[in-house]
RNA sequence: GGAGAGGUGGCCGAGUAGGUCGAAGGCAGCCGCCUGCUAAGCGGUUGUGGGGGUAAAACUUCACCCAGGGUUCGAAUCCCUGCCUCUCCGCCA
Protein backbone atom coordinates (compact mmCIF):
# COMPACT_ATOMS: atom_id res chain seq x y z
CA UNK A 1 0.00 0.00 0.00
CA UNK A 2 2.58 2.34 0.43
CA UNK A 3 3.54 1.60 -2.92
CA UNK A 4 0.11 3.34 -3.89
CA UNK A 5 1.35 6.44 -1.79
CA UNK A 6 4.08 6.84 -3.48
CA UNK A 7 3.00 6.60 -6.92
CA UNK A 8 0.86 9.50 -5.81
CA UNK A 9 3.75 11.71 -4.07
CA UNK A 10 6.05 11.28 -7.38
CA UNK A 11 3.13 12.32 -10.15
CA UNK A 12 2.83 15.19 -7.49
CA UNK A 13 6.27 16.09 -7.50
CA UNK A 14 6.25 15.91 -11.12
CA UNK A 15 3.50 18.25 -11.17
CA UNK A 16 4.93 20.65 -9.16
CA UNK A 17 8.31 20.52 -11.18
CA UNK A 18 6.53 21.07 -13.74
CA UNK A 19 5.76 24.68 -12.98
CA UNK A 20 8.81 26.03 -14.12
CA UNK A 21 7.68 28.19 -17.04
CA UNK A 22 10.92 30.37 -16.73
CA UNK A 23 12.99 26.98 -16.99
CA UNK A 24 11.26 24.69 -19.13
CA UNK A 25 7.86 26.12 -20.53
CA UNK A 26 5.99 23.90 -18.42
CA UNK A 27 2.82 24.67 -16.82
CA UNK A 28 1.32 23.01 -12.98
CA UNK A 29 -1.61 20.69 -12.31
CA UNK A 30 -3.13 22.46 -9.75
CA UNK A 31 -6.62 20.87 -9.43
CA UNK A 32 -4.02 17.77 -8.56
CA UNK A 33 -2.27 19.16 -6.11
CA UNK A 34 -5.14 20.76 -4.08
CA UNK A 35 -6.15 17.13 -4.31
CA UNK A 36 -3.03 15.41 -2.99
CA UNK A 37 -1.22 17.97 -0.12
CA UNK A 38 -0.69 15.40 2.31
CA UNK A 39 0.80 13.03 0.39
CA UNK A 40 3.61 15.04 -0.75
CA UNK A 41 3.78 16.45 3.18
CA UNK A 42 3.73 12.74 4.11
CA UNK A 43 6.90 11.63 1.80
CA UNK A 44 8.93 14.73 2.59
CA UNK A 45 8.85 14.55 6.45
CA UNK A 46 10.46 11.42 5.75
CA UNK A 47 13.29 13.49 4.98
CA UNK A 48 12.68 16.32 7.89
CA UNK A 49 11.18 18.66 5.17
CA UNK A 50 8.24 20.33 6.01
CA UNK A 51 6.29 22.02 3.43
CA UNK A 52 3.89 24.61 3.51
CA UNK A 53 1.81 24.52 0.45
CA UNK A 54 -1.10 26.86 1.25
CA UNK A 55 0.30 29.85 0.07
CA UNK A 56 1.73 28.07 -3.07
CA UNK A 57 -1.85 26.77 -4.07
CA UNK A 58 -3.67 29.73 -3.58
CA UNK A 59 -1.06 31.42 -5.87
CA UNK A 60 -1.56 28.61 -8.31
CA UNK A 61 -4.99 28.96 -8.15
CA UNK A 62 -4.30 32.95 -8.95
CA UNK A 63 -2.10 31.86 -11.39
CA UNK A 64 -4.53 29.69 -13.39
CA UNK A 65 -7.26 32.16 -13.71
CA UNK A 66 -4.84 35.00 -14.78
CA UNK A 67 -3.79 32.89 -17.41
CA UNK A 68 -7.02 32.15 -18.36
CA UNK A 69 -8.46 35.54 -19.02
CA UNK A 70 -4.90 36.33 -20.16
CA UNK A 71 -5.71 33.87 -23.04
CA UNK A 72 -9.12 35.12 -23.60
CA UNK A 73 -7.67 38.70 -24.50
CA UNK A 74 -4.78 37.03 -26.66
CA UNK A 75 -7.45 35.70 -28.27
CA UNK A 76 -10.06 38.48 -28.98
CA UNK A 77 -6.58 40.51 -29.99
CA UNK A 78 -5.49 37.45 -32.45
CA UNK A 79 -9.19 37.61 -34.46
CA UNK A 80 -10.10 41.04 -34.32
CA UNK A 81 -6.51 42.12 -35.94
CA UNK A 82 -6.75 39.70 -38.71
CA UNK A 83 -10.12 41.50 -39.18
CA UNK A 84 -8.79 45.06 -38.85
CA UNK A 85 -5.90 43.61 -42.05
CA UNK A 86 -8.82 42.76 -43.75
CA UNK A 87 -10.47 45.86 -44.07
CA UNK A 88 -7.42 48.02 -43.92
CA UNK A 89 -6.66 45.74 -47.52
CA UNK A 90 -10.12 46.71 -48.42
CA UNK A 91 -9.36 50.76 -47.90
CA UNK A 92 -11.81 50.45 -45.38
CA UNK A 93 -10.99 52.51 -41.84
CA UNK A 94 -10.88 50.36 -38.63
CA UNK A 95 -10.22 53.55 -35.95
CA UNK A 96 -12.54 51.85 -33.38
CA UNK A 97 -11.43 48.33 -33.72
CA UNK A 98 -7.84 50.02 -33.40
CA UNK A 99 -8.56 51.65 -30.42
CA UNK A 100 -10.62 48.48 -28.72
CA UNK A 101 -7.14 46.36 -29.34
CA UNK A 102 -4.90 48.97 -27.76
CA UNK A 103 -6.71 48.72 -24.40
CA UNK A 104 -6.91 45.11 -24.87
CA UNK A 105 -3.42 44.74 -25.05
CA UNK A 106 -2.42 46.57 -22.53
CA UNK A 107 -4.51 44.88 -20.43
CA UNK A 108 -2.88 41.75 -21.13
CA UNK A 109 0.13 43.57 -20.37
CA UNK A 110 -0.67 44.36 -17.17
CA UNK A 111 -1.94 40.79 -16.35
CA UNK A 112 1.35 39.00 -17.81
CA UNK A 113 3.52 41.25 -15.61
CA UNK A 114 1.34 39.55 -12.31
CA UNK A 115 1.40 36.25 -13.89
CA UNK A 116 5.56 36.92 -14.05
CA UNK A 117 5.97 37.75 -10.39
CA UNK A 118 3.86 34.68 -9.48
CA UNK A 119 5.20 32.58 -11.39
CA UNK A 120 8.95 33.91 -10.09
CA UNK A 121 7.11 32.97 -6.78
CA UNK A 122 6.64 29.15 -7.21
CA UNK A 123 9.43 28.75 -8.61
CA UNK A 124 11.49 29.66 -6.65
CA UNK A 125 9.73 27.81 -4.33
CA UNK A 126 9.57 24.36 -6.27
CA UNK A 127 13.43 24.54 -6.96
CA UNK A 128 14.01 24.48 -2.87
CA UNK A 129 11.61 21.50 -2.77
CA UNK A 130 13.85 18.24 -2.05
CA UNK A 131 13.04 14.87 -4.18
CA UNK A 132 11.19 12.54 -2.46
CA UNK A 133 12.80 9.56 -1.18
CA UNK A 134 12.49 5.53 -2.53
CA UNK A 135 10.09 3.57 -0.85
CA UNK A 136 12.71 1.27 0.10
CA UNK A 137 14.64 4.29 1.64
CA UNK A 138 15.17 3.31 5.20
CA UNK A 139 12.91 6.34 7.28
CA UNK A 140 15.57 7.93 9.84
CA UNK A 141 16.24 10.82 11.89
CA UNK A 142 19.81 10.87 11.07
CA UNK A 143 22.86 9.49 9.88
CA UNK A 144 22.65 6.82 12.66
CA UNK A 145 20.24 5.29 10.81
CA UNK A 146 22.00 4.35 7.68
CA UNK A 147 21.72 0.66 7.13
CA UNK A 148 24.47 -1.72 6.31
CA UNK A 149 24.17 -3.66 3.43
CA UNK A 150 26.72 -5.78 2.86
CA UNK A 151 30.77 -5.72 3.23
CA UNK A 152 33.44 -7.16 1.25
CA UNK A 153 36.96 -7.80 2.33
CA UNK A 154 38.54 -8.46 5.76
CA UNK A 155 40.53 -5.10 7.10
CA UNK A 156 44.23 -6.24 7.22
CA UNK A 157 45.87 -6.98 10.43
CA UNK A 158 49.33 -5.22 11.18
CA UNK A 159 51.72 -6.39 13.59
CA UNK A 160 52.68 -3.00 13.90
CA UNK A 161 50.50 -0.05 14.84
CA UNK A 162 49.46 1.14 11.66
CA UNK A 163 49.93 4.69 10.55
CA UNK A 164 47.69 7.60 9.02
CA UNK A 165 48.02 8.56 5.54
CA UNK A 166 49.74 11.62 6.20
CA UNK A 167 52.26 10.22 7.99
CA UNK A 168 52.87 7.61 5.27
CA UNK A 169 53.06 10.11 2.80
CA UNK A 170 54.89 12.88 4.62
CA UNK A 171 57.76 9.72 5.09
CA UNK A 172 57.84 8.81 1.31
CA UNK A 173 57.96 12.27 0.43
CA UNK A 174 55.07 11.95 -2.08
CA UNK A 175 52.55 14.52 -1.17
CA UNK A 176 53.62 17.68 0.34
CA UNK A 177 50.37 19.08 2.49
CA UNK A 178 52.70 22.49 3.45
CA UNK A 179 53.40 23.65 0.31
CA UNK A 180 49.89 23.23 -0.84
CA UNK A 181 48.95 25.44 1.51
CA UNK A 182 51.62 28.14 0.37
CA UNK A 183 50.55 27.97 -2.60
CA UNK A 184 46.65 28.04 -2.52
CA UNK A 185 45.72 27.53 1.28
CA UNK A 186 44.52 25.39 3.80
CA UNK A 187 42.70 22.07 2.03
CA UNK A 188 45.29 21.91 -0.89
CA UNK A 189 48.28 19.69 -1.48
CA UNK A 190 50.61 19.03 -3.80
CA UNK A 191 51.35 15.45 -5.18
CA UNK A 192 54.72 14.59 -5.62
CA UNK A 193 56.85 11.88 -7.45
CA UNK A 194 54.81 8.47 -7.20
CA UNK A 195 52.40 10.27 -5.14
CA UNK A 196 51.25 11.99 -8.35
CA UNK A 197 52.24 9.04 -10.49
CA UNK A 198 49.35 7.36 -8.19
CA UNK A 199 47.12 9.97 -8.75
CA UNK A 200 47.68 9.65 -12.66
CA UNK A 201 47.72 5.79 -11.83
CA UNK A 202 43.97 5.27 -10.26
CA UNK A 203 42.66 8.07 -13.03
CA UNK A 204 43.98 5.49 -15.76
CA UNK A 205 42.50 2.49 -13.88
CA UNK A 206 39.55 3.77 -13.72
CA UNK A 207 38.90 4.80 -16.27
CA UNK A 208 39.82 1.69 -18.18
CA UNK A 209 37.92 -0.10 -16.64
CA UNK A 210 34.58 1.85 -16.76
CA UNK A 211 34.88 1.79 -20.32
CA UNK A 212 36.00 -1.94 -20.64
CA UNK A 213 32.27 -2.06 -19.31
CA UNK A 214 30.48 0.10 -21.56
CA UNK A 215 30.51 3.40 -20.32
CA UNK A 216 31.92 6.00 -22.55
CA UNK A 217 34.28 8.51 -21.80
CA UNK A 218 33.73 11.99 -21.65
CA UNK A 219 35.93 14.93 -20.79
CA UNK A 220 34.00 18.04 -20.07
CA UNK A 221 33.82 21.64 -19.33
CA UNK A 222 35.01 22.12 -15.79
CA UNK A 223 33.57 25.52 -14.97
CA UNK A 224 29.73 25.48 -15.98
CA UNK A 225 26.76 28.14 -16.43
CA UNK A 226 24.81 28.65 -13.39
CA UNK A 227 21.96 26.43 -15.79
CA UNK A 228 23.80 23.51 -15.29
CA UNK A 229 24.04 23.95 -11.21
CA UNK A 230 20.29 24.52 -11.24
CA UNK A 231 19.54 21.42 -13.32
CA UNK A 232 21.36 18.75 -11.23
CA UNK A 233 20.25 20.09 -8.33
CA UNK A 234 23.24 22.21 -6.43
CA UNK A 235 21.37 25.49 -6.69
CA UNK A 236 20.20 27.77 -5.79
CA UNK A 237 19.56 26.11 -2.34
CA UNK A 238 23.59 25.40 -1.88
CA UNK A 239 25.65 27.60 -3.61
CA UNK A 240 27.67 28.07 -0.18
CA UNK A 241 29.32 24.98 -1.47
CA UNK A 242 30.14 26.22 -4.44
CA UNK A 243 33.05 27.68 -6.19
CA UNK A 244 32.34 31.06 -8.52
CA UNK A 245 34.41 32.78 -10.85
CA UNK A 246 32.77 36.85 -10.96
CA UNK A 247 33.91 38.32 -14.46
CA UNK A 248 32.49 36.63 -16.17
CA UNK A 249 30.34 34.25 -14.01
CA UNK A 250 31.03 30.51 -13.74
CA UNK A 251 30.57 27.39 -11.42
CA UNK A 252 33.76 25.36 -10.48
CA UNK A 253 32.05 21.81 -10.86
CA UNK A 254 31.89 20.12 -7.11
CA UNK A 255 31.04 16.82 -9.37
CA UNK A 256 31.42 15.93 -13.04
CA UNK A 257 28.09 14.45 -12.36
CA UNK A 258 26.97 18.27 -13.10
CA UNK A 259 28.37 18.75 -16.95
CA UNK A 260 27.74 15.47 -18.03
CA UNK A 261 24.45 15.15 -16.56
CA UNK A 262 23.93 18.22 -18.34
CA UNK A 263 24.98 17.19 -21.82
CA UNK A 264 21.59 16.36 -22.49
CA UNK A 265 20.07 19.43 -20.94
CA UNK A 266 16.99 20.37 -23.22
CA UNK A 267 16.99 17.16 -25.43
CA UNK A 268 14.87 14.96 -26.46
CA UNK A 269 16.60 11.07 -26.30
CA UNK A 270 15.10 8.58 -28.67
CA UNK A 271 14.06 5.65 -27.22
CA UNK A 272 16.80 3.19 -28.43
CA UNK A 273 19.45 5.41 -27.17
CA UNK A 274 18.69 4.47 -23.81
CA UNK A 275 20.53 3.55 -21.41
CA UNK A 276 23.12 5.97 -21.67
CA UNK A 277 26.58 5.10 -20.27
CA UNK A 278 28.84 8.14 -19.29
CA UNK A 279 32.00 8.10 -17.63
CA UNK A 280 34.37 10.87 -16.78
CA UNK A 281 37.42 11.79 -14.85
CA UNK A 282 37.29 15.70 -13.68
CA UNK A 283 38.96 17.61 -10.75
CA UNK A 284 36.24 18.73 -8.61
CA UNK A 285 35.83 21.65 -6.50
CA UNK A 286 34.21 22.29 -3.25
CA UNK A 287 33.84 25.00 -0.44
CA UNK A 288 33.46 22.78 2.68
CA UNK A 289 31.98 25.79 4.20
CA UNK A 290 31.00 24.78 7.26
CA UNK A 291 33.19 21.89 8.05
CA UNK A 292 36.03 23.75 9.38
CA UNK A 293 37.16 21.06 12.37
CA UNK A 294 36.61 18.46 9.97
CA UNK A 295 39.38 16.50 8.50
CA UNK A 296 41.72 19.20 8.53
CA UNK A 297 44.78 16.92 8.36
CA UNK A 298 45.25 14.57 5.29
CA UNK A 299 43.78 14.01 1.94
CA UNK A 300 40.06 12.96 2.77
CA UNK A 301 38.89 16.71 2.65
CA UNK A 302 39.99 19.22 -0.13
CA UNK A 303 38.79 21.99 -1.79
CA UNK A 304 40.03 20.59 -4.91
CA UNK A 305 40.47 16.93 -5.90
CA UNK A 306 39.74 13.92 -8.25
CA UNK A 307 37.25 12.08 -9.30
CA UNK A 308 35.70 9.48 -12.32
CA UNK A 309 31.97 9.76 -12.33
CA UNK A 310 29.83 7.37 -13.90
CA UNK A 311 26.61 8.97 -15.01
CA UNK A 312 23.85 7.43 -16.25
CA UNK A 313 20.11 8.31 -18.10
CA UNK A 314 17.79 5.29 -17.92
CA UNK A 315 13.98 4.71 -18.49
CA UNK A 316 11.71 5.15 -15.65
CA UNK A 317 11.27 1.34 -15.49
CA UNK A 318 14.93 0.55 -15.28
CA UNK A 319 16.25 2.99 -13.08
CA UNK A 320 16.72 1.32 -9.99
CA UNK A 321 18.09 -2.01 -11.57
CA UNK A 322 20.43 0.19 -12.86
CA UNK A 323 21.36 2.03 -9.45
CA UNK A 324 22.64 -1.43 -8.75
CA UNK A 325 24.27 -2.30 -11.49
CA UNK A 326 26.10 0.81 -11.09
CA UNK A 327 26.88 0.34 -6.88
CA UNK A 328 28.22 -2.94 -8.63
CA UNK A 329 30.58 -1.05 -10.85
CA UNK A 330 31.93 0.86 -8.32
CA UNK A 331 32.34 -2.08 -5.89
CA UNK A 332 33.77 -3.97 -8.76
CA UNK A 333 37.16 -1.13 -8.62
CA UNK A 334 37.47 -1.61 -4.48
CA UNK A 335 37.38 -5.22 -5.04
CA UNK A 336 40.68 -4.79 -8.00
CA UNK A 337 42.19 -2.73 -5.57
CA UNK A 338 41.61 -5.04 -2.94
CA UNK A 339 40.15 -2.83 -0.41
CA UNK A 340 37.84 -3.83 2.16
CA UNK A 341 35.00 -2.07 2.37
CA UNK A 342 31.03 -1.83 3.34
CA UNK A 343 27.89 -0.60 1.67
CA UNK A 344 25.62 1.96 3.28
CA UNK A 345 22.33 2.29 1.84
CA UNK A 346 21.49 6.09 3.50
CA UNK A 347 18.51 7.17 5.59
CA UNK A 348 15.85 9.20 4.33
CA UNK A 349 17.55 12.38 6.64
CA UNK A 350 21.06 11.74 5.36
CA UNK A 351 20.26 11.52 1.61
CA UNK A 352 21.44 14.54 -0.61
CA UNK A 353 18.55 17.05 -1.76
CA UNK A 354 18.40 15.80 -5.44
CA UNK A 355 18.48 12.31 -4.50
CA UNK A 356 15.95 9.17 -4.21
CA UNK A 357 18.10 6.49 -3.39
CA UNK A 358 21.78 6.96 -2.42
CA UNK A 359 23.93 3.61 -1.95
CA UNK A 360 27.34 5.03 0.05
CA UNK A 361 30.52 2.78 -0.37
CA UNK A 362 32.70 3.34 2.69
CA UNK A 363 36.17 2.00 2.15
CA UNK A 364 38.32 0.59 5.56
CA UNK A 365 40.97 2.86 6.77
CA UNK A 366 43.45 1.56 9.31
CA UNK A 367 44.81 5.09 10.10
CA UNK A 368 41.50 5.77 11.58
CA UNK A 369 39.82 2.13 11.89
CA UNK A 370 36.60 3.23 10.38
CA UNK A 371 35.31 3.00 7.30
CA UNK A 372 35.21 6.23 5.43
CA UNK A 373 32.96 7.17 2.40
CA UNK A 374 34.80 6.95 -0.55
CA UNK A 375 31.75 6.60 -3.39
CA UNK A 376 28.33 7.87 -3.42
CA UNK A 377 25.58 6.22 -6.05
CA UNK A 378 22.37 7.49 -6.37
CA UNK A 379 19.18 7.31 -8.88
CA UNK A 380 17.70 10.82 -8.93
CA UNK A 381 14.64 9.70 -10.77
CA UNK A 382 13.36 12.49 -12.81
CA UNK A 383 14.18 15.05 -10.58
CA UNK A 384 16.82 16.10 -12.73
CA UNK A 385 15.30 15.27 -15.50
CA UNK A 386 12.56 18.15 -14.33
CA UNK A 387 14.83 20.71 -14.07
CA UNK A 388 17.07 20.42 -16.54
CA UNK A 389 14.52 18.93 -19.20
CA UNK A 390 15.74 15.71 -20.01
CA UNK A 391 13.35 13.88 -21.77
CA UNK A 392 12.79 10.98 -24.23
CA UNK A 393 9.80 9.88 -26.92
CA UNK A 394 9.03 5.71 -26.59
CA UNK A 395 8.58 4.38 -30.21
CA UNK A 396 5.02 4.72 -31.47
CA UNK A 397 3.76 7.10 -28.58
CA UNK A 398 2.62 10.08 -28.48
CA UNK A 399 4.07 12.86 -25.89
CA UNK A 400 8.02 12.49 -24.66
CA UNK A 401 8.49 11.32 -21.04
CA UNK A 402 11.57 12.09 -18.59
CA UNK A 403 14.41 10.03 -18.35
CA UNK A 404 16.27 8.92 -15.16
CA UNK A 405 19.38 9.80 -13.97
CA UNK A 406 22.16 8.28 -11.60
CA UNK A 407 25.22 9.03 -10.90
CA UNK A 408 27.99 7.26 -8.38
CA UNK A 409 31.83 8.18 -8.33
CA UNK A 410 33.54 5.41 -9.62
CA UNK A 411 35.86 6.32 -7.02
CA UNK A 412 37.07 9.50 -5.55
CA UNK A 413 40.72 9.64 -6.27
CA UNK A 414 42.15 11.00 -3.40
CA UNK A 415 40.61 8.98 -0.95
CA UNK A 416 41.41 5.88 -3.05
CA UNK A 417 45.38 6.86 -2.38
CA UNK A 418 44.32 7.40 1.35
CA UNK A 419 42.73 3.87 1.13
CA UNK A 420 45.59 2.78 -0.19
CA UNK A 421 48.50 3.79 1.55
CA UNK A 422 46.78 2.62 4.96
CA UNK A 423 45.91 -0.61 4.03
CA UNK A 424 49.07 -1.54 2.21
CA UNK A 425 51.27 -0.36 4.41
CA UNK A 426 54.42 -1.89 5.65
CA UNK A 427 56.44 -1.90 8.49
CA UNK A 428 59.51 -0.29 7.19
CA UNK A 429 56.94 2.65 6.34
CA UNK A 430 57.20 1.62 2.12
CA UNK A 431 53.60 0.56 0.61
CA UNK A 432 53.38 -2.42 -1.42
CA UNK A 433 51.03 -0.79 -5.09
CA UNK A 434 47.71 -2.96 -5.69
CA UNK A 435 48.55 -5.91 -8.18
CA UNK A 436 46.11 -4.28 -10.73
CA UNK A 437 47.80 -0.63 -10.71
CA UNK A 438 51.57 -2.02 -11.34
CA UNK A 439 50.56 -2.05 -15.05
CA UNK A 440 50.67 1.79 -14.26
CA UNK A 441 53.02 2.74 -11.98
CA UNK A 442 55.89 1.11 -13.61
CA UNK A 443 56.58 -0.24 -9.58
CA UNK A 444 54.98 -2.66 -7.25
CA UNK A 445 56.20 -0.87 -4.05
CA UNK A 446 56.27 2.91 -3.22
CA UNK A 447 59.47 3.61 -1.15
C1' G B 1 40.12 42.25 -28.23
C1' G B 2 38.84 44.66 -33.55
C1' A B 3 35.85 44.18 -38.40
C1' G B 4 31.98 41.66 -40.96
C1' A B 5 27.94 37.51 -41.83
C1' G B 6 24.29 34.70 -39.65
C1' G B 7 20.89 32.00 -36.07
C1' U B 8 13.55 29.37 -39.13
C1' G B 9 10.30 22.73 -37.89
C1' G B 10 14.43 15.78 -37.71
C1' C B 11 17.71 17.86 -41.68
C1' C B 12 18.20 21.30 -46.04
C1' G B 13 15.90 25.72 -47.18
C1' A B 14 11.96 29.84 -48.65
C1' G B 15 9.89 33.72 -46.11
C1' U B 16 13.00 40.54 -45.68
C1' A B 17 8.27 47.47 -48.27
C1' G B 18 5.04 43.94 -40.77
C1' G B 19 -1.19 41.32 -41.56
C1' U B 20 -5.15 35.17 -42.82
C1' C B 21 2.68 31.89 -41.35
C1' G B 22 3.14 26.88 -37.19
C1' A B 23 5.30 28.87 -41.19
C1' A B 24 6.23 27.37 -49.11
C1' G B 25 9.43 23.75 -51.25
C1' G B 26 12.83 19.63 -50.90
C1' C B 27 14.92 15.54 -48.16
C1' A B 28 14.24 11.97 -44.45
C1' G B 29 10.32 9.31 -41.69
C1' C B 30 5.42 7.09 -41.26
C1' C B 31 0.60 5.13 -43.54
C1' G B 32 -1.89 3.55 -47.85
C1' C B 33 -1.91 2.46 -53.39
C1' C B 34 0.91 0.58 -57.38
C1' U B 35 5.08 -2.81 -59.34
C1' G B 36 6.86 -10.44 -59.32
C1' C B 37 11.79 -8.26 -55.37
C1' U B 38 14.65 -3.31 -55.41
C1' A B 39 14.40 1.64 -57.47
C1' A B 40 11.01 5.01 -59.38
C1' G B 41 5.71 6.76 -59.07
C1' C B 42 0.77 8.43 -56.81
C1' G B 43 -2.25 10.04 -52.45
C1' G B 44 -2.18 11.14 -47.28
C1' U B 45 0.58 12.14 -42.95
C1' U B 46 4.69 13.70 -39.57
C1' G B 47 6.89 19.31 -33.78
C1' U B 48 6.98 20.86 -28.36
C1' G B 49 4.59 22.73 -24.05
C1' G B 50 0.19 24.65 -21.66
C1' G B 51 -5.32 25.89 -20.85
C1' G B 52 -10.48 24.27 -21.71
C1' G B 53 -13.01 19.82 -23.02
C1' U B 54 -13.54 14.01 -22.98
C1' A B 55 -14.05 7.79 -19.71
C1' A B 56 -10.33 8.25 -23.34
C1' A B 57 -10.48 10.54 -27.97
C1' A B 58 -12.52 14.02 -31.18
C1' C B 59 -12.57 19.07 -30.66
C1' U B 60 -11.06 24.01 -29.20
C1' U B 61 -7.65 27.66 -27.66
C1' C B 62 -2.78 30.04 -26.11
C1' A B 63 2.46 30.10 -26.63
C1' C B 64 6.94 28.73 -29.31
C1' C B 65 10.75 30.89 -36.26
C1' C B 66 18.22 31.40 -30.58
C1' A B 67 16.90 34.15 -25.61
C1' G B 68 14.99 38.58 -23.17
C1' G B 69 12.97 43.39 -23.77
C1' G B 70 10.66 47.29 -27.10
C1' U B 71 7.60 49.54 -31.26
C1' U B 72 2.57 48.26 -33.31
C1' C B 73 -4.36 47.03 -33.47
C1' G B 74 -1.01 43.12 -35.40
C1' A B 75 6.17 40.81 -35.82
C1' A B 76 9.61 34.99 -38.05
C1' U B 77 9.61 39.79 -40.50
C1' C B 78 11.26 46.62 -37.55
C1' C B 79 14.42 48.42 -32.97
C1' C B 80 17.59 47.35 -28.45
C1' U B 81 20.34 43.87 -25.32
C1' G B 82 22.38 39.10 -24.50
C1' C B 83 23.98 34.18 -26.06
C1' C B 84 25.81 31.12 -29.86
C1' U B 85 27.91 29.96 -34.84
C1' C B 86 30.92 31.31 -39.14
C1' U B 87 34.84 34.47 -41.88
C1' C B 88 38.99 37.97 -41.56
C1' C B 89 42.66 40.60 -38.31
C1' G B 90 45.17 40.73 -33.62
C1' C B 91 46.67 37.89 -29.29
C1' C B 92 47.65 33.33 -26.95
C1' A B 93 48.25 27.60 -24.41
Amino acid sequence: MSCGVRELAKLLNSTLLNSLTFLGGFMLDARFIRENINVLKTALKKRGYEINLSEFIAFEQERLGLMQKAEELRNRRNVVSAEIGRLKKQGQGAEDLVKEMKGVSDRIKEIDEILKGIEEKTGQFLLNIPNIPHESVPIGKDETENIEVRRWGTPPEFDFEPLNHWDIAETLDIIDFERGAKIAGTRFTVMKGLGARLERALMNFMLDLNTSKGYKEIFPPILVSKECMTGTGQLPKFSDEIFRTVDPEFYLIPTAEVPVTNIHREEILAEELLPIYYTAYTPCFRREAGSYGKDVRGLIRQHQFNKVEIVKFTKPEDSYAELEKLTGDAEDILQKLGLPYRVIALCTADMGFSASKTYDIEAWLPGQQRYREISSCSNFEDFQARRANIRFKREGKKGTEFVHTLNGSALAIGRTVVAILENYQQKDGTVVVPEALRHYMGTDILK
